[in-house]
DNA sequence: ATGCATGAGGA
DNA sequence: CCTCATGCATA
């Protein structure tokens, strides 16, 4: 009944050390994606020095995990490729511009903080903009440093007096908003693609990530925490890729492999109106709503749940959604400015064009304006006051 | 740049 | 079934 076609992925772009620009950019993600039954990632072999060794694969920085792991942190190590990301070694792949492969990609997961619920003071610190005094631009309120999020503060480690502007661990939202900007236009100028970066970070870290998220990251559309996490990594790039005077651009990619993979549903306008309607009045529908509601719109119920799921994740990026409608054009505190129970980091709003680089050319795109709060423009409570399992 | 999708981990 | 990180495929 439902269209559920499958496709075999077969990307074969070949256009990647052409900076387009800084909008459009390849996407040159060439490895296979996520392979249930028969994952086949061949040990790195192709390690060609062209560059220079600089990078040493021990990153002494701590990736944060955040809210996912709070107590425990992910069984995974370098066992296997069950893990969430599973990021082969791409062994072509590591034909890049300073290409010094490494072991295996594994999330230096130790940080020793797991604090579901410290409600550290100097938060407010960091939400610079909020409570401090915003001149700057118009909105920085977030409530960075929480639960969820990296505060070593509680930790008796880089404490010390009550401010600890270690901005290296908790940087703020101003502080995530100006990196990301530099980053790109750092990354533009040295002349390398979003899709590049991302594969870099495989070589030089082992964490290969997507053109999808490196363009998230400097668009600020990523979880507060997941900015916090990818910071580190992309700024020892950055300190990488510019000292790193005249390398060559020589990347390939290998055509990924087919796995199957659902069609990417296309909702009609008008469809998505009534889904957004919808997700204002109940952002977290029931089964029995959604399938009712699926019925309605003639979707797959999968379709109508997924669709929610990311419309409540866009909710929690940093760069909100632009909601549709009267939203604050004051950015205010918001009084029940809570968290969830194991922290999770409200939604940080935060608005502005992000994507700047050159002065000349634009992206046509509109910046994204904030919606304050969670809440949503109608005054309903929506996001996190429901999440009560 | 972004929409829809996948999947690990968690209740 | 959800959240959250992440990405293929596409506009």
């Amino acid at each position: 009944m439902a269209t559920t076609t499958y496709l075999e992925s077969s990307a074969v772009s070949s256009e990647p050390s052409s900076v387009t620009d800084e909008m459009n950019i390849v996407n040159s993600q060439g490895y296979s994606p996520r392979e249930p039954h028969e994952m086949k990632y061949m040990a790195a072999a192709a390690v060609q020095h062209t560059g220079h060794p600089a990078i040493s694969m021990h990153t002494p920085y701590f990736a944060m995990d955040a809210s996912g792991w709070p107590t425990h942190m992910h069984p995974h190590h370098h066992s296997g490729l069950t893990h969430q990301d599973i990021k082969p070694q791409p062994a072509d792949l590591a034909l890049h511009q300073r290409s010094h492969h490494m072991h295996s990609w594994h999330n230096a997961v130790s940080s020793p903080y797991a604090m579901p619920g410290s409600g550290s003071p100097l938060q407010h610190y960091n939400m610079n903009g909020i409570f401090g005094g915003p001149q700057l631009h118009h909105q920085s309120h977030l409530r960075d440093s929480l639960n969820g999020t990296p505060s070593p503060n509680d930790h008796g480690m880089l404490d010390h007096d009550g401010l600890h502007d270690t901005e290296e661990e908790n940087p703020t939202s101003d502080d995530l908003e100006a990196f990301a900007k530099q980053f790109k236009q750092r990354r533009i100028k040295l002349g390398f693609t979003q899709a590049d970066v991302g594969l870099a970070l495989g070589t030089l870290y082992g964490n290969v990530f997507s053109q999808t998220t490196i363009c998230r990251f400097e668009a600020l559309q990523l979880s507060f925490k997941n900015m916090c996490k990818l910071k580190p990594l992309l700024q020892k790039w950055l300190e990488e890729a510019d000292s790193t005077t005249g390398s060559p651009t020589s990347i390939d990619k290998i055509a990924a492999q087919g796995r199957k993979r659902k069609k990417r549903t296309s909702i009609e306008v008008s469809v998505k109106g009534a889904l957004e309607q919808h997700f204002h009045k109940q952002s977290k529908p029931s089964a029995q709503e959604i399938t009712a509601l699926a019925d309605s719109l003639q979707l797959e119920k999968e379709v109508v749940r997924v669709w929610f799921c990311n419309r409540r994740q866009k909710e929690k990026r940093m760069t909100p959604p632009v909601p549709n409608g009267p939203n604050s054009p004051g950015m205010r505190v918001p009084d029940g400015y809570h968290l969830d129970h194991y922290g999770h980091p409200e939604n940080l709003v935060h608005g502005h064009n992000v994507h700047n680089g050159s002065p000349g050319m634009m992206i046509s795109h509109s910046p994204p304006m904030l919606s304050p709060q969670p809440l949503n423009a109608h005054g309903v409570p929506v996001s996190q006051s429901l999440a009560a399992h």
